[in-house]
DNA sequence: GCGCAATGGACGACTACTCGTCCATTGGAC
DNA sequence: GTCCAATGGACGAGTAGTCGTCCATTGCGC
């Protein structure tokens, strides 16, 4: 008989504790949580939430200073710091990119538009505190006053800012999961004009119709603004 | 600034190699992938699907044996079989289950209703195959003539069924992990005749516009299903 | 200028987990 | 009746991860 057992029965660890504990920093890092010259939190502080050793935390935060991503300094006031900055666009990493993800494109590709889409109407159906409402508008203000250097992590600022109003903390970290799958192909297509106009008029339909509390006008706004990006993807890699 | 960092430097691990495992079978004989009497993979193909050691699998299981969900039996043709059977419901057991989920209920409610509706959406939006048109059939069919005591399971089978013809692992994975989530409080429910007869309908409906190929009707057809779910779940709780 | 508190840095003892290997049991095939 | 292949059962050596503790560095407050 059939089974769903394929997906219950995955590997219960995506890696060792090292590996596990590299990637969600490089999540924070790569999707703009921790900008560019932002302390990260202190090593015994961050580990503690992670849930893992001290030891394995260092241990991590030294190979991503080996590849240029933080540095650390000590003493009081000290800490690590991010030193990453996005990637120029490219075709070969592109193609690269694509490579890796292999038949995980699709998947990926649908999992964001359920989540995103999904995220997008629960938090439109809300009523929302004025915290929250300045949260989303001053995302959506980032983003429009954005270099193209910086593009992207405001992108990834805003879309979970989205999903943070849901008040789902579950929905939240598919968000940002999803998206770090997809980061390393979106971060290497070009960022045109053209497009940048393009999305600012969809987060900004989706940001209104969220404040508005229009559920289906959310989701219909963030499942087009998806749908171009996932086409111009598809432009790309065709 | 308000950040999304708590959902992301979320802890790595859910518990040690042992309880994930532990976790991960349960969630296979509570779903019902694996009904009463059936065999489980062996240990060698079980542990390196799960990618722990057969020592860890081994004690998992012991420890599933001495709880009375499994039975091993040596030999070429023994294995390891499922005795579980589903418990019955009890406003007791109701109220325990509320208080360990907490403030995850309403967590789990949502995650549930965004990554099932859009499920339902997205399978209705691709050509199936004959295979998966009469697998969906199929688990309508076992749903519709079960007993009491089998209803849960075959519900969550239906519910993975729709989830696996998005053809999305991550999103199988989700709807299985959202459900158990509720498990033990759906579980807790008594099974009405009269709600036996609404949600069929409401499942035939499903079905009905997944294999037409209305994304928009299969969206609101669980939807509608999963308030419904969720209001008696709530009645019970208030 | 001194001290303090917060930070990163390092290490040894301990524990959980893995890996390879072998044993014990069983029922079907021949 | 014998053999065999597939299964669960067990164990010792090796490795990854944790925990507690201490050290080194630094800048602000007094």
């Amino acid at each position: 008989m059939r089974r769903p057992a394929d997906a219950v029965f995955r590997p219960v660890r995506g890696g060792n504790a090292f590996e596990e504990t590299v990637e969600r920093i490089l999540q924070a890092v790569k999707l703009g949580i921790y900008a560019h010259g932002e302390r990260l939190p202190a090593e015994r502080d961050l580990s503690a939430r992670l849930g893992v050793s001290r030891d394995t935390l260092r241990e991590a935060v030294r190979s991503l200073q080996r590849e240029g991503y933080v540095e650390s300094r000590r003493g009081r006031y000290g800490g690590t710091f991010v030193t990453y900055r996005e990637p120029q666009p490219g075709v070969g990493r592109l193609r690269r990119a694509a490579r890796d993800l292999g038949a995980g494109l699709e998947d990926a590709l649908v999992h964001r538009m359920v989540l995103e889409t999904g995220a997008a109407e629960v938090a439109a159906g809300r009523v929302l505190d004025e915290a929250g409402r300045a949260h989303l508008s001053g995302r959506l203000a980032d983003l429009e006053a954005a270099t193209p250097g910086e593009y992207r992590q405001l992108d990834s600022r805003f879309h979970l800012a989205v999903a943070e109003l849901t008040g789902s903390p579950t929905l939240v970290a598919g968000v940002a999961e999803a998206r770090m799958r997809l980061n390393d192909l979106l971060n290497a297509i070009p960022v045109l004009d053209r497009n940048i106009e393009h999305s600012a008029a969809q987060h900004r339909a989706m940001a209104q119709a969220i404040l508005a509390g229009d559920p289906e006008g959310a989701r219909r706004a963030t499942r087009e603004h998806l749908e171009a990006t996932a086409a111009l993807l598809r432009a790309f890699l065709g």
